[in-house]
DNA sequence: TCCATATTTCAATGATAATGGAAATATAAA
DNA sequence: TTTATATTTCCATTATCATTGAAATATGGA
């Protein structure tokens, strides 16, 4: 992952709205969750939702399929593991630290 | 951790400067590196740096410790430990993901 | 004390991001 | 086709952040 990668995916969780919108997401699975739900539990209005969302699509964080008039939202679990991979990379040089080598989530707990 | 709290985490690593600073750290371990150096190695002009690791220790997630003339600074890896977990935490429902349970890094990787 | 070095603070400028109502678009059911 | 619902786009306003040279501060050595 490069440095840029990741910052536009740190910057896009760094917003009160979009880290709850993400952690929602983290906690729904794969199955993922509706823009109107997910308005209606963080309060969000739908405007500023969509902003957000696309905020965190554009970061690979999230991905959407639409079925019928809905458009799902779910989080992207290995651009996630990515991310942490990144930040905690080649930690105290290197040395037998406790460095992530499998992902936390593979985001198939619902298989 | 509160939502808050990891925003301030996550909006203190979106920036290039300082995701490329946090990095060195994270790699450099407990012992730290001093200002100076940091300047050097990452190419950030000495008045930019200390802005940069002012909004670092703000976040938590540096510490400093002065040496001689010197101000060293570290990554604090509890701290780090606390916005992982809280980002994947109860990752899809809380069923049988692999969440994190132990730290990624204890940070005395250098004992 | 005096000087050299390390780091921080200040200040002015320029750039980017957040918000939400209203209008536009899309989809499907009646 | 008409209507209701879901979501997105547009826009204007407001707020916050990044940059860096110059000056200030702190510390230790001569």
């Amino acid at each position: 992952m490069e440095n840029k990668t990741a910052v536009t995916a740190l910057a896009a969780l760094a917003q009160e709205s979009r880290l709850a919108v993400y952690r929602l997401l983290v906690q729904a699975g794969t199955e993922g969750l509706p823009a109107g739900k997910i308005s209606e539990i963080a309060g969000i209005p739908p405007s500023s939702l969509s902003f957000h969302l696309k905020e965190l699509s554009y970061a690979g964080l999230v991905t959407s399929r639409n079925e019928s008039r809905f458009v799902i939202y779910s989080a992207n679990f290995s651009a996630m593991n990515e991310l942490l991979a990144f930040l905690t990379e080649n930690c105290c040089g290197g040395q037998a630290c406790l460095s992530i080598t499998t992902p936390v989530c593979d985001g198939n707990c619902d298989d």
